[in-house]
DNA sequence: TCCGTATTGAACT
DNA sequence: AGTTCAATACGGA
């Protein structure tokens, strides 16, 4: 059996004040997390067939993008199962330690990781981030302080950063 | 191997 | 203060 098939996650909505969002669940743990878009997501419309303990950690999630939406503290996630090179996991770990309400630079991120050069891939893996908003990556910001950029849009990020108390330049 | 990237800092108007 | 430009690491095709 191929069990790197993976046919389809298990797809959830967390109803916000920003629109639905959409998480999509492996059997390790949350592996996608989306912004709302217009069309009607794809998700599963009710609960059925779903595990128990996938609803578990869909309610942990919500409760973090609920916190984080509203500018505060994420608090505690359910296990993430993301796929990435290891290079790409160690920016999103790092960007995990960046607490509401603070910023850091692309550069810093580098750092961080031991490549202080690497700061355009940095950039590179903040965009293949698959989990936005849980993920921190809308608090990275250029090394002047301008908004740099977002794959969800820069109005998302901005929206964010200003719900934290955070004012970015441009 | 080549190309694009959510960068950066220095040099130069 | 705005613009241009090379350096640089990584990932996808």
């Amino acid at each position: 059996m191929q069990q790197s098939k993976r046919t389809s996650f298990t797809k959830l909505a967390i109803p916000t004040q920003d629109g639905w969002f959409v998480a999509s669940y492996s059997e390790k743990g949350l592996a996608e997390l989306n912004f709302p878009s217009k069309q009607g997501a794809n998700t599963n419309a009710s609960s059925n067939g779903v595990p128990a303990q996938i609803r578990r950690w869909h309610r942990m999630a919500a409760a973090a993008l609920k916190h984080t939406l509203a500018g505060r503290a994420t608090g505690a996630l359910p296990p993430l199962d993301l796929s990435g090179t290891d290079f790409q996991r160690r920016v999103w770990n790092a960007l995990r330690r960046i607490n509401c309400g603070q910023t850091r630079s692309y550069g810093e991120i580098a750092k961080q990781i031991g490549k202080p050069k690497a700061v355009r891939a940095v950039g590179g893996a903040c965009g293949a981030n698959p989990i936005p908003v849980l993920i921190p990556c809308h608090r990275v910001l250029a090394a002047n302080k301008k908004l740099g950029g977002f794959s969800g849009g820069l109005n998302w990020k901005r929206a964010l950063l200003t719900r934290e108390g955070i004012t970015p330049r441009g």
